[in-house]
DNA sequence: CTGAGAGTAATTTTT
DNA sequence: TTACTCTCAG
């Protein structure tokens, strides 16, 4: 890269710096080759911390790393999520608020307490922290606390970490942002930030579109723009177009961007399914390599259809698309949760019929638990109530009332033969829950956990379990000891070639070719009918989504669908 | 209390 | 298209 003159500034530079720039712009890069200035001058016990949200983030800056920084000091140099960063803070420090030891509760479990919880949750969440029991949430807010009230802190940690960089700075919250602050007194901080791809402020708490205004009032840094630069998608016009749509202005679509339009009768997710194909050959085409593509919807929901559809063979217009292999970024709760309920099944053949059926209607219970605690509907707290009732009817030996539990005795009765291959024991449990729409519910949640990189795991786990017998006692604590740790260590390391994710989580990440799927009723991209200011918040998603593109986009919508770019 | 049927609304996060 | 709420019969 070219040390331009704002680069120059910024090397130049040693107090809290403020660096915005657009995607691709060479944020990250500027941002570690200061790193490696800094480093060279430190004192061995010395550190530079360079903080992001996301797990994924943290990899994509690692493995930059080795480019720019040499390899005496690169042990010096800490990246790391927001979230470890002030668990172990906590952990460590935390004591001195409560006077005990500090605990981590975990989300799975912070749900399920929620969801058994009268009253408010966010009062418990405080009494809990408290007693040193910190959920998720509490652990930038109880940091923030310790850097604020402790002196002693502050220096110890800004005489380890002299420079801190913080990664996506218009997205952090107050608690990020409180403890950031406390850390300045002593530290040099580097803001790298892009106000065009706020996608949390409004709807995700303490992310407020002033945190710039804030850093600028509170730090006085001296602020650099790296511009217009381009390294990602250089002279290919993504960008500019995904400008054009942030700001709705007229746009020529440039070649590298593919418009497919269906027609009604058409599902968009098999026709998602010919584009990525499309896409694929094209870009191998042209990259003369195997490309990654990454394929976004605007909701989960909507992207596990297209997930579920691409994942078979399928005859579109007369002609055969094969399946496609791909990874599904999925937020595991439910389908974990659904993936306890198959385990369970695992249990039976073990197990005398009360004590078995109770147990799964038990993981039927925690997984609306669950769902519920995500999003608050009252036929998931019906569902909850209508299985405990059948727990309790059971086990007094009355016969129960609701369809799901008589399905699951109905099952149990017909008994199940497994044969010790953990994979099609699996599918064969996982098909017993049928027979009403709790379990087909569950049925399709489990589906998606074949896709989630635990299949593997979990077949060396139950294959432990198994007892030779025709049963996996204590299956449902494996399978539960396993996902609580991929949750923990997150997906495996290696990007699979086809991703699919909704647009918020390609945040960050990059690929050769992305492939954008809009639809008529469930997740629409954009509806001319929303008010002003989530058609704005909308623009800025869609941007972020399209410049994850280093060479092609595909956007596959409706016939009628409102266009990206007025004119 | 449970579940079928009709009517209506529809997103997004970090570990 | 799908998921949720509401209402009402059994």
């Amino acid at each position: 890269m070219d040390i331009d003159a704002t680069r120059r500034g910024i090397l130049d530079n040693d107090g809290h710096l403020l660096i915005e720039g657009g995607p691709g712009s060479g944020k990250t890069t500027i941002a570690l080759l200061k790193a490696a200035q800094v480093l060279e001058a430190l004192q061995p016990e010395q550190h530079v911390l360079f903080l992001s949200f996301s797990r994924a983030a943290v990899r994509q800056i690692a493995d930059r790393v080795t480019e720019h920084i040499a390899y005496s000091v690169r042990d010096h140099l800490e990246v790391r999520t927001f979230h470890a960063f002030f668990l172990d803070f906590v952990r460590a420090h935390g004591s001195l608020l409560t006077g005990r030891p500090s605990a981590f509760l975990p989300p799975d479990e912070e749900r399920r307490r929620k969801a058994d919880h009268d009253g408010d949750w966010s009062v418990e969440v405080l009494v809990l922290a408290q007693q040193g029991v910190y959920v998720f949430d509490q652990l930038a807010a109880t940091a923030a606390t310790l850097f604020e009230r402790s002196t002693a802190l502050r220096h110890l940690y800004s005489d380890r970490y002299p420079l801190i960089i913080v990664d996506e700075f218009q997205d952090t919250n107050i608690d990020q942002w409180r403890a950031i602050k406390a850390l300045a007194e002593q530290s040099a901080i580097i803001c790298l930030a892009d106000p065009d791809q706020r996608i949390y402020e409004g709807f995700v708490k303490g992310v407020d579109d002033a945190r710039l205004q804030q850093a600028v009032d509170v730090l006085s840094p001296t602020r650099f723009s790296l511009g217009v630069d381009n390294h990602r998608s250089k002279g290919n016009g993504i960008l500019a177009y995904a400008d054009a749509v942030l700001r709705n202005q007229p746009a020529e679509v440039p070649d590298a961007i593919d418009y497919l339009s269906y027609r009604p009768g058409y599902k968009p997710e098999h026709v998602a399914h010919w584009a990525i194909h499309f896409l694929h050959d094209k870009l191998t085409a042209q990259l003369g390599h195997r490309p990654t593509i990454a394929v976004l919807g605007t909701s989960g929901l909507f992207v596990a259809r297209i997930s579920e559809a691409i994942s078979t063979d399928r005859v579109l217009a007369g002609k055969t698309l094969p399946a496609i292999d791909h990874e599904l970024v999925w937020d595991p709760g439910l389908a974990a949760a659904a993936g306890y309920v198959v385990a369970s099944i695992l249990e039976w053949p073990a197990l005398p019929r009360t004590e078995a059926v109770t147990a799964t209607l038990h993981a039927i219970a925690d997984f609306y638990r669950i769902k519920t605690a995500d999003k608050e509907t009252q036929s998931a707290r019906q569902a909850i109530a209508t299985t405990v009732r059948a727990i309790e009817a059971l086990t007094t030996g009355r016969r129960p009332a609701s369809k799901t539990a008589k399905a699951m005795i109905q099952a149990y009765d017909e008994e199940i033969q497994l044969t010790g291959n953990p994979v099609t024991d699996w599918q064969l449990a996982r098909a017993r829950l049928q027979g009403s729409p709790q379990l087909a519910e569950i049925f399709g949640k489990a589906r998606l956990l074949r896709l989630l990189h635990a299949s593997d795991s979990l077949a060396w786990g139950l294959r432990d379990a198994w007892n030779g017998e025709g049963a996996y006692p204590g299956a449902a604590d494996v399978v539960r000891s396993i996902l609580a740790e991929e949750l923990v260590t997150g997906p495996a390391v290696e990007p699979h070639p086809v991703t699919l994710m909704n647009l918020h989580k390609s945040k960050g990440k990059e690929f050769d070719g992305v492939v954008i799927v809009d639809e008529l009723h469930n997740a629409k991209l954009l509806d001319t009918s929303w008010p002003a200011s989530r058609i704005i918040r909308q623009r800025r998603v869609i941007r972020v989504a399209i410049t994850r593109a280093r060479h092609r986009v595909m956007f596959v919508r409706p016939k009628d669908a409102a266009p990206l770019v007025h004119g």
